[in-house]
DNA sequence: CCCCAACGTTAATGAGCGTTAACTCGTGCC
DNA sequence: GGCACGAGTTAACGCTCATTAACGTTGGGG
């Protein structure tokens, strides 16, 4: 073995990357259930079973592709977060990161959070780990970002806040054409126009989250009812 | 009078209910396809096939929680928005509406934007037109309630803000647990403190999308020209 | 030259599943 | 009493689909 076997190069990326990329895309419009194993052999230009020799399964693919993208994402957002700079600055490249990802990416990003549950449980253990560590980061940056936060007792409001903002970014692949159309406009908003957009909102929900945070200390958060409620300041971090 | 069949009323609520309950809960769980009719049977007591004295098939069951979800949105909604009161109020009122929705009934939610494409095609319209109905109020009621995001050229960014916002919300069934808990308190905040926060975040959100319009109006929210140019500072934003 | 390893092919296998058929059982009404 | 009917039951059909088997082809190295 000590030469490569060969460089196909031929169809710019080899068929596993190829395979890679139609998997998600079909996964993504029809999801993982309902795409059968023919269908992607054929949008690769091999047929049926001849997937086996580059994947040990179909469970194999969506393991594949769902880890992967998890470990870019908490690898890449490691990067932005540590780039310099203080609090404030990584919250926003992790935010940067992040809408370019599901601008980018969007087939990944929608299999990321829809297709969780048709992994075996193994995989599945290790893509929450990797979510899990991506989620702190993000913790850590608007903790340190916004100071109403970083009080103990707000820490479940720091932690939800990420997770809807998460929602909202995520949102973008599901309210635009799951297809990621290539380059041009979309929904009547150019990319750009939508990444700008999508960071101006992420902050704007931080920044309320905090207000909210901070009016609410110790009492819940209450903004237009006040109903108030004990504060929860209990947290238990499992691993 | 003309004596009913019967008044079962020991299981509280008619079989057909039951049915859609857990049918609801299971495709949450797991994905319509990832469900079987046996399975959902079991969860109501009868057996298999007995489902479809009751309905005329698994599609059906699907195409009826998803209409039904959608109208009750659609016409809630409107009851809200238009019950007295500026575009502010309405613009709150159906904030409230969904964030209540969302924390009650997480598994209609999760169900509403992720089990779309298994529909036939004529409900599939049918839920869409709903939906697009449900979209129109958000979008005049946000558009009322932010001059900057009334003006033509924003009607996009307006669109999106509220595609976003919704995204936003919804994420709730997806961070917590799929189940309903029913009562208590969820990852750390009581049931009305997430309320109250997903409350001040959707403001926030739409606060900054008025902040990005105003800024961007007449050039389309063009962020950069440069390539990987990733210093926003365009709105500094404040609740 | 020959072999082997990579890469595909088609046919077969076997399980799962939605739906239908045929039949049963209780209950209110004439 | 008998009849119709709502509500279930189990058995069987038919189809889809992931995976495996068995076989074919190419090309480079000994």
């Amino acid at each position: 073995m000590g030469s490569m076997p060969n460089v196909p190069a031929a169809s710019a990326l080899p068929r596993r990357d190829q395979i890679r990329k139609e998997a998600a895309r079909l996964f993504a419009a029809r999801g993982f259930l309902g795409v059968g194993v023919d269908e992607i052999g054929k949008a690769v230009g091999i047929s049926g079973p001849g997937l086996y020799r580059h994947f040990a399964g179909k469970d194999a693919m969506l393991a594949d592709l769902l880890i992967g993208i998890s470990e870019r994402l908490l690898e890449e957002g490691r990067r932005r977060a540590g780039n310099g700079g203080g609090a404030p600055e990584a919250l926003d490249a992790l935010i940067g990161g992040h809408v370019e990802f599901a601008l980018d990416d969007r087939d990944l990003i929608t299999l990321h959070d829809r297709e969780l549950l048709n992994l075996k449980e193994e995989d599945r253990r290790t893509v929450r780990r990797l979510q899990r560590g991506y989620l702190e980061l993000w913790v850590d940056a608007v903790r340190g970002a916004y100071p109403a936060l970083a009080e103990p007792a707000a820490e479940p409001v720091a932690r939800a806040a990420v997770h809807a903002v998460f929602g909202l970014i995520n949102s973008t692949p599901h309210s635009l054409g799951p297809n990621p159309a290539q380059d041009d406009r979309v929904a009547g908003l150019q990319r750009d126009g939508m990444a700008a957009l999508l960071h101006s909102l992420a902050h704007g929900a931080f920044s309320a989250a905090a207000g909210a945070a901070a009016a609410g200390a110790g009492s819940g958060a209450g903004a237009a009812s006040g109903t108030e409620a004990e504060a929860g300041a209990d947290t238990e971090v499992d691993t």
